[in-house]
RNA sequence: GGACUGGUAGUUCAGUUGGUUAGAAUACCGGCCUGUCACGCCGGGGGUCGCGGGUUCGAGCCCCGUCCAGUCCGCCA
């Protein structure tokens, strides 16, 4: 009996059985009169030989080209072992064409589709549509689809609804660049897309619906990156009644269970590191733990040295002196590489990047090489190679300057001496974040949201008025490899500190009104005490893709200035719908495309 | 807003100190080959060197501007 069948799906079990596939020309052979054709679908890739002169005779056979859509029925058969060859690409066993239909004709196209061939983004962005039929693009996007659905499945059974919220929603006055939408029926006004559903899941918790979860596109107009797109998917979640440890928990086990299903990766329960500690050993609120490298604080040690460079810093009580040691390493980095890091450094607006080589522990005159070592006395020497535990042939960096700028600085070039001499120690390294700071001082004494202003901090409101710039917040991040995978916190649910805090980030009372009226309003209407947390979907496919960039997991994703340039949008648009909306457009010259 | 890298055939790239007709691989087209699988062999077509200006006897190469793509800083509550 005839039946269909996935290309890549077919098993020496099918062996004999006639079947018809449907796919892609992947490639066309021509040896002599038989033509072979691996046909190319969504499952994979299966050899069909086309025999004219056997029971097989195609007319058509001779107009197949790369990309054409075919129809094929035949048999499927093993093949003799002395045509298997070692590097065969289209697996053991192959389909005899007995009949073949050309469903479409396709153009020569625009880049091959091989594995082994590198092709320029740009190109495969064009026709992003060929692109997602290689290889890497299907396993891919047929992983997000894996994830999203276990995702779902997860919270589905633990009692979550999936309820939706709007994509047309009105601006906020802190946090990102909204994107914005002239309404036509609200004369000179703007609808914002989301750039998240923050609010209106708050919202829910006030309706009680006490478990709610949503995949969400959230949108957000600043600059892009590797990992940033303009429009991105949060696994959005909200719970009430939940502490944080419920909520780390639950969000815990649902990676967990995410991980040992779609990769058969195991993480143990998840370490958690404050804020502080973070800082302090990693230079970073997502330390990535799978490199063994740490800061060490030396400002101590070099208060009194005479080399302001290391001094000044040690004695400014927001200065930071931080030493951080490569075992082994003193030989591996030329002075080129050592010149390349500290360009590198410079980024993040370090002024230099001193170093120690330690050759031999045993001799402190001779013994260590390095620019600034005259400028240490011995004891001081002695004590910093203890503290370090220092051993023959480490390396050791030296980052001194404000805080911001050493933690920066040396947290960067932490991971990238980890990358450049490959210092892993594991796969993957999991850790939740927690005990942030509530707000962080910007010169002139203002303050700003760490995490946003509904974050609850865990203080009282008369202590956090007291000391806004010490009290810690009930926020917590999950880390993944480096990159932050997902935030959250338990929210305020009282009125009183909602409006406390408001004051503090400097919101007037009549602008809380404008802009946050109704979520006043709903504390105010027997709110309960909730929480949640929102993970970056894109990023975590990329992590488990290992991809490099998030636009490999994105079907159609911006390029780094936002636009697509396959449909080449943003586009302009034609004058009646400006007027429609009530709007005149005052572009710039030099923005204006030549005539 | 800023720093850096790149843009040469459909694609991926080479192109030396500025010097004759801009090359290779692959793809594409034609021919040959009865089991190939990154098949092989022979032949062919294919270029606004991103765009604009400048220097020069002469520019793919040097200079200025600009556009596009990418990495990063700022930005991203």
């Amino acid at each position: 009996m005839m039946r269909s069948i996935y290309c890549g799906a077919l098993r020496a079990t099918d062996i004999d059985q006639e079947v018809t596939l449907c796919g892609w020309v992947d490639r066309r052979r021509d040896h002599g009169g038989v033509i072979f054709i691996d046909l190319r679908d969504r499952d994979g890739i299966v050899q069909v030989v086309l025999d004219p002169d056997g029971k097989s005779n195609f007319a058509l056979a001779d107009k197949v080209r790369s990309e054409y859509v075919l129809k094929v029925t035949g048999t499927v058969r093993a093949r003799s072992a002395a045509t298997v060859n070692k590097n065969m690409a289209t697996g053991e066993i192959e389909v005899y064409g007995l009949s073949l239909e050309i469903l479409n004709v396709a153009e020569t196209p625009p880049f091959q589709l091989d594995a082994h061939i590198t092709v320029g983004e740009d190109v495969r962005l064009k026709y992003r549509y060929i692109d997602l039929r290689r290889n890497d693009m299907q396993r891919n996007l047929r992983l997000r689809s894996s994830i999203t659905t276990a995702i779902r499945n997860y919270l589905h059974e633990n009692g979550f609804l999936d309820i939706e919220t709007p994509i047309l929603t009105r601006a906020t006055p802190e946090g990102a660049r909204d994107y914005l939408v002239p309404s036509r029926t609200h004369e000179g006004k703007f609808f914002a897309l989301p750039q998240s559903p923050q609010l209106f899941k708050q919202l829910l918790m006030v309706s009680g619906f006490d478990r709610y979860y949503q995949i969400a596109k959230c949108f957000r107009d600043e600059d892009l990156r590797a990992d940033r797109q303009p429009e991105f998917t949060q696994i959005d979640i909200e719970t009430s009644f939940m502490d944080e440890n419920d909520i780390m928990n639950v969000t815990e086990n649902m990676i967990r269970k995410l991980f040992k299903e779609t990769l058969q990766v195991e993480f143990g329960e998840l370490p958690r590191m404050p804020f502080s500690e973070a800082m302090d050993k990693y230079g970073s609120d997502k330390p990535d733990l799978r490199i063994p490298l740490q800061l060490v604080e030396i400002k101590d040690l070099m208060a009194d040295v005479d080399f302001k460079v290391f001094s000044a810093p040690a004695k400014d009580p927001k200065g930071r002196v931080t030493a951080l040691k490569v075992p082994g390493a003193a030989e591996q980095l030329t002075r080129k590489q050592i010149d390349d890091y500290t360009k590198f450094v410079s980024i993040y607006g370090a002024k230099g990047l001193a170093y120690i080589k330690v050759n031999d522990l045993s001799d402190l005159e001779e013994g260590l090489q390095s620019p600034i070592v005259k400028f240490l006395p011995l004891d001081v020497r002695k004590a910093l190679l203890e503290r370090l535990e220092a051993k023959n042939g480490d390396i050791i960096f030296f980052g001194a300057d404000k805080g911001k700028i050493v933690s920066e600085a040396l947290g960067a070039l932490r991971c990238k001496l980890g990358a450049d001499l490959n210092l892993y120690t594991c796969e993957w390294a999991p850790l939740w974040v927690v005990d942030f700071p509530m707000f962080e001082e910007l010169d002139g004494g203002k303050f700003t949201a760490i995490h946003h202003p509904f974050t609850a901090p865990s203080c009282s409101p008369e202590d956090l008025v007291a000391n806004p710039a010490n009290a810690l917040s009930r926020a917590y991040d999950m880390v993944l490899n480096g990159t932050e995978l997902g935030g959250g916190s338990i929210r305020i649910h009282r009125q009183d500190m909602q409006q406390t805090v408001f004051k503090i980030l400097g919101i007037s009372p009549e602008e809380q009104r404008e802009k946050f009226g109704f979520l006043l309003d709903a504390l105010s209407h027997g709110a309960p005490p909730h929480g949640g947390l929102a993970f970056g979907l894109d990023r975590l496919i990329m992590l488990m893709t290992k991809s490099d960039s998030i636009r490999d997991v994105i079907a159609f994703p911006k390029t780094q200035s936002a636009a697509c340039v396959m449909t080449d949008a943003p586009g302009a648009v034609d004058a009646l719908q400006l007027r429609e909306l009530s709007i005149a457009l005052n572009v710039k010259e030099k923005e204006k495309k030549a005539p």
